[in-house]
DNA sequence: CTGAAAGCGCTTACAG
DNA sequence: CTGAAAGCGCTTACAG
C-alpha cells in the first residue's frame, strides 16, 4: 500500500517556501502575491495534496461535519420519509462544504445508547448536530446545548430565553389541523375523531391541541370516545381503530390521523372490519407521506415538506457554526391541505 | 458558552498520574494495575471526558469512520431502497464501534466532484469507503485504490489479481435470471423479451448474458426486436415498451425488466396502450423492491438481500481496515424467485 | 510578504 | 509499572 504520504514539509520543500506559507495559500491569506500563490498551488495538484484534516482541526480549525442524529423507533429501515430526510441533510450540507454523520438511535432511554451520541460531540467528531424524532425537551439533548454545542432539533420547543447555539424548527400544525378539521366540516361531517400521536413529542401535542381548537372553532363536540391514542406508527393507528370497533360505542363519521402511517394503519383495520372508506367512514392523515397518493383509497391529508425545513435547518445550523451573527432561532413552516379520495360529503 | 476544555493533562493532575498513564488506561493497556485504572476512570466519567478525535488520529489512531458514497441519478430522494442501504450500513458499523460519512454522487463524470470525493480519502476523514451504484471499473475509485486506500464496491468485478485491500460484493444475477426464465418457460412462454439496465454497471451486464444464456438453455430463441435497452429506472421500462409498441413489430408474451422500477415503467406504458398485466402481457421484475408487493398488479421478481450484502461489505471492510488477515474478498450472495401476480400461464 | 517557532491534544517507544 | 519526551501535521500570532 503507497499511501499518499505526502505532507506540507514536503509540498514547501518543492515549492521553495515555508509551510507557513504553504497553509496560508491553502486558507486563502490575502497576503500572499499572486506568484507565490500559483507556485505553491502547482505543487499541490500535481501531488494530490490535500492537508490531513485532524491537524487542521487540531490546529483550531473547524471539522467542517455536523451530525445527523435519527430516532428510530424499529422500523427506520422501511421508511420512505427517512430517506428524504437524510439525502436532503446531506445534499444541503455539502453545497456548505460540509459533511454528514449521521446516526441512528434506537432507544433513548439506554445510557449506553445517549453515552456514545454524546461521545461524538465530545470527541470534536461534529461541529453541530441536527436531532430528528427526539422528544419534546429530551434531557441528553438540553445538556449538550447546555455544554454550548450547535444543536438543531426538529419538532421542538424553543424556550422563553433561547440560548444562541439552539435551533428549532417546526411545522404549524395547528394551522393544519383546523384545515383537515374545516374541509371535514365543510363536507357535512359532525361526528370527528381524532387518533393521537406521540404525546411525548411536541407535533403529537400540539396537533392534538390544534385538533381541540378547530373542533371549537367550527362549533363541533369532541366525543370523548372518539379521542384515541396513537404513537405516529401504523400499528397505532390499527389498534385504536381495533379497539374503537371492539368498545361497541358509536362511531364517528370521520377519523383525523396524526399522522398518514397513523391513517394507514386505521383504514386497515376499518377494511378488515367490513368498513369502506370513505363510504362508511372518512379519514384524513398528516403529513403526505410519499405512499399516500398510491394508496386505496389515495389518501386525503396535509402536506407539509420536510426536504424545504431540513434544508432550512441545515443551512442555519451551519451559519450558527460559522459564527454569522443571526437571530433567527426557529424555522417554522406552513402545511396545506391535499384533497384526495379518503374522505366524502355526508 | 462553556464548552468542555478539559483535556488528557488536566484530567492526569487530578488522577495524580501522568498523561502517559491517562493514555494507558483509555487505550486498555495491560499494564496498568486495577487500582490505578479505577483512579483514573473515576476522574474521566466524573468530568465526561472522551479524548478529542483529531489528536487521536493525528498520534496514530483511526478514524473510527467509514464513507458510504451512493451514486444517485437525480431521484436518490424518492428510492425506499437507498434508505434502507444507508440504514444498513450505518446500524453495522456502529456495531463495530464506527461511524459512517455519507455522501451522494450526482455526476461521476464531473472532476469538481470526484475531486471531492477523493479529498475525503485523502484527508484522512475516513478509514475507508464503500461505493454503491458506481460503473464496474468506475476510474477514481481504482485510483483510490491504487492509492491503497481500503474501499469496498457493491457490483463490481474483482481483478484476476486482487489487492488486498479491495473488496467487492455481487448478487448471483446469473442464478436470478435462470430462475426468471426457467418461471416464464415453465408457464409456457416462449416469446420472452428483456429490457436491460445500465451497461455501464456491472449488474447490467451480468443480467444481461445471465437472460441469454438462461434462453439457450431453456432452447428459447431470442428475438433481437425484444432486446430492449434500459438504464434501471422506471422511465426507461417505460421508454422502452412504448418504442416497443410503435415499432409495429410482433410482441412478446412476457418481459423480463432488468430491475423492479423498469417492470413498473414497462407495466405503465403496457397500462396506457390498453394492454393489461398479465393477461395480455407477463412482466417479471428484479430486485423485490419495497412497492413491489403493493404494485398493481403485485409484482412476480426475484428476491435480492441488500440488507444483508450491505451488512457483510460493512463488517468485511471493517476488518480490513483493521489488518485482519483476510483472504475474502469477494461476497457473493444468491437470489430467489417470488411469485406473485404478473406473470400468468399460457 | 515570509519564516521560525509555539501549540493544538493525543499516543507510544524509551528509559528507568 | 510509570513518567518525560518526541512526534503526528497542521495553523497562526510574532517578528522582521
Amino acid at each position: 500500500m503507497k499511501k499518499s504520504e505526502i505532507n506540507s514539509t514536503e509540498i514547501a520543500r518543492l515549492a521553495g517556501v515555508s509551510r507557513s506559507t504553504v497553509s496560508r495559500v491553502i486558507n486563502n491569506y490575502t497576503n500572499v502575491p499572486a506568484e507565490t500563490r500559483e507556485k505553491v498551488m502547482k505543487v499541490i495538484e500535481a501531488h494530490n495534496y490535500f492537508p490531513n484534516v485532524s491537524a487542521q482541526v487540531l490546529a483550531g480549525k473547524r471539522a467542517r461535519t455536523i451530525g445527523l442524529f435519527l430516532f428510530g423507533q424499529g422500523r427506520v429501515s422501511a421508511d420512505v420519509l427517512t430517506n428524504m430526510l437524510i439525502v436532503s441533510v446531506i445534499e444541503h450540507a455539502s453545497e456548505h462544504g460540509y459533511y454528514v454523520l449521521t446516526h441512528i438511535i434506537r432507544d433513548a432511554k439506554d445510557t449506553e445508547v445517549v453515552k456514545s451520541v454524546m461521545e461524538i460531540f465530545y470527541q470534536r467528531r461534529i461541529d453541530g448536530g441536527i436531532f430528528i424524532g427526539a422528544a419534546n425537551r429530551e434531557p441528553f439533548i438540553e445538556e449538550l446545548i447546555a455544554e454550548g454545542f450547535v444543536v438543531g432539533v426538529v419538532d421542538q420547543e424553543l424556550p422563553e430565553q433561547p440560548e444562541p447555539n439552539r435551533i428549532v424548527s417546526n411545522f404549524n400544525n395547528d394551522s393544519g389541523m383546523k384545515q383537515a378539521v374545516a374541509y371535514l366540516a365543510g363536507l357535512g361531517h359532525t361526528g370527528i375523531g381524532v387518533i393521537n400521536g406521540d404525546m411525548n413529542r411536541l407535533s403529537g401535542k400540539t396537533k392534538y391541541e390544534g385538533f381541540m381548537t378547530a373542533m371549537r372553532m367550527c362549533g363541533l363536540q369532541v366525543n370523548p370516545d372518539w379521542v384515541l391514542d396513537g404513537d405516529f406508527h401504523e400499528t397505532s393507528g390499527y389498534n385504536a381503530v381495533q379497539t374503537l370497533l371492539r368498545s361497541g360505542v358509536n362511531l364517528p363519521t370521520a377519523i383525523v390521523a396524526a399522522n398518514d402511517s397513523v391513517a394507514f394503519g386505521a383504514i386497515r383495520a376499518l377494511k378488515e372490519q367490513g368498513l369502506r372508506v370513505p363510504d362508511d367512514i372518512s379519514v384524513i392523515g398528516f403529513d403526505d407521506h410519499a405512499m399516500s397518493e398510491k394508496h386505496h383509497p389515495a389518501l386525503t391529508t396535509i402536506r407539509v415538506d420536510l426536504g424545504d425545513m431540513l434544508k432550512r435547518m441545515t443551512s442555519l445550523l451551519i451559519a450558527t457554526i460559522e459564527q454569522k451573527t443571526l437571530t433567527v432561532k426557529e424555522i417554522t413552516l406552513d402545511c396545506s391541505l391535499v384533497v384526495r379520495d379518503s374522505c366524502r360529503r355526508i
